[in-house]
DNA sequence: ACTGGACTATTGGCTAGGCCACTGATCCAT
DNA sequence: ATGGATCAGTGGCCTAGCCAATAGTCCAGT
């Protein structure tokens, strides 16, 4: 009798190990007690005995509460919370996939901004030329009648490398994935690719004059064209 | 009168569990060895015992880099990596610097302007009130000769948590360490800890104000002034 | 030839119980 | 008062073991 053979999604069933049930109930009761920071928890022993379980998983739930952040264990003499239980969210939202293109907006605008104007501080014709290129590159790719995805973010990528940053760069790399996403979406309405050239060039000549403000005011600006696509599919769901 | 603040940092030893070194054995291992995403970790039995430690250890190092992102563990199929060992590929490029002062205080100014431009939208009740009991916490630590950089962590942790936004959390979160540094340095200097109080009374009061472009000024200026001391510490070295 | 079930080796999940190391409070001798 | 010893409580880590999931293999039924 397995009538599992559905039309639906498989449904990949999420297994949950159970440190990981243990560390929600923790949080849980946390948050239901209101406790703060420097409260402590009970020692493993009992709180093992009182969620029914050993007291290895009950560890491996207080390292993973501990990688986060929301407790700190010391030897000796207990676990004390930090008061940034705010945790769960986080990976309740990364973990579920949740809608995070206003975050990801929120995110470009702070780096990408700041991005832009260090490039036109810090460029150097070597840099400028990068950008240039990538620019032709999306005004080619548009005539093709194409959607400019990879010339988009090759601008990005050339802008980011003039701002002269590993730090910045490295983080840009760590969301690319990210934004990638909202950038195929922008790129895929109508007439959006020309607009976006047309944004491109503008942080480009600011980057080019070495005009910080304007840079940012431009990058500012792109990011919120952007915002507005994302914004319409938010409300469409 | 405790003669504890005196001379030296009493440099608190941090203490390191056994899952943490494990955990940071693998990532070296995997860098190491080049192992990419959907390679696999060696079995749990024979891994424990190449380490010279037990499962039970190995396995909260393996939750502890499970938790970060680096490998998903498969029952009864094994360990695999993904591809984003990020987090510490952000700190340790940096780390690799010698001169990373400049480039922590660009990120910062980057993200925590924006962050407290977005905290006095968004900010709530408790928010708020949790970024004044920040704020008292720094007065009193000021008042009994401390350098008060916890309460200025927690100034900062209140602030991006008004801000709610999941994603810029987690990223601050990861440049946490790096700014812990800049932010222990610039404290010791005479006088500072009063100068950021003052600063960060005026954050306080543009968020509570909802005013977001004054917020953002006052996290600029913030930032900026602990700018000043790092590079200061730079020309000395 | 193909499908579907059973079997099996491998691997992680979790428990139980125990000993050791650290912390903080208390007490005592100085 | 000060400084050292003691002790109870707590986390750190280990050993040993059984259970559960996975993936591959083989075989019987069609």
């Amino acid at each position: 009798m397995t009538p599992k053979a559905s039309a639906e999604l498989p449904a990949p069933l999420a297994r949950t190990r159970l440190y990981e049930q243990v560390a929600e109930q923790i949080t849980t009761w946390i948050r239901q007690n209101g406790l703060k920071a420097g409260d402590r928890l009970p020692p493993e022993r009992e709180l093992a005995a009182r969620l029914g379980v050993s007291r290895a998983t009950l560890s491996q739930a207080l390292v993973a509460l501990e990688v986060v952040g929301v407790v700190v264990v010391r030897h000796g003499d207990g676990t004390v919370l930090t008061g940034k239980h705010s945790e769960s969210r986080i990976v309740e939202a990364i973990r579920a996939h949740a809608d995070r293109m206003p975050e990801i907006i929120d995110i470009r605008d702070a780096l990408e901004t700041k991005i832009a104007a260090l490039a036109a501080q810090r460029r150097t014709d070597d840099d400028l030329a990068a950008i240039d290129a990538s620019l032709d590159a999306m005004a080619a790719s548009i005539e093709h009648g194409d959607r400019g995805v990879d010339a988009d973010e090759q601008f990005h990528a050339a802008v980011t490398a003039a701002a002269h940053s590993d730090l910045l760069a490295q983080t840009m790399r760590e969301i690319a994935s990210l934004i990638r996403e909202s950038r195929i979406e922008s790129l895929s309405q109508p007439g959006r690719p020309r607009n976006s050239l047309t944004g491109h060039r503008a942080i480009a000549d600011a980057i080019r004059a070495r005009d910080p403000e304007a840079a940012a005011a431009a990058m500012h600006a792109h990011v919120e064209m952007v915002s507005d696509v994302a914004l319409l599919r938010e409300e469409e769901r």
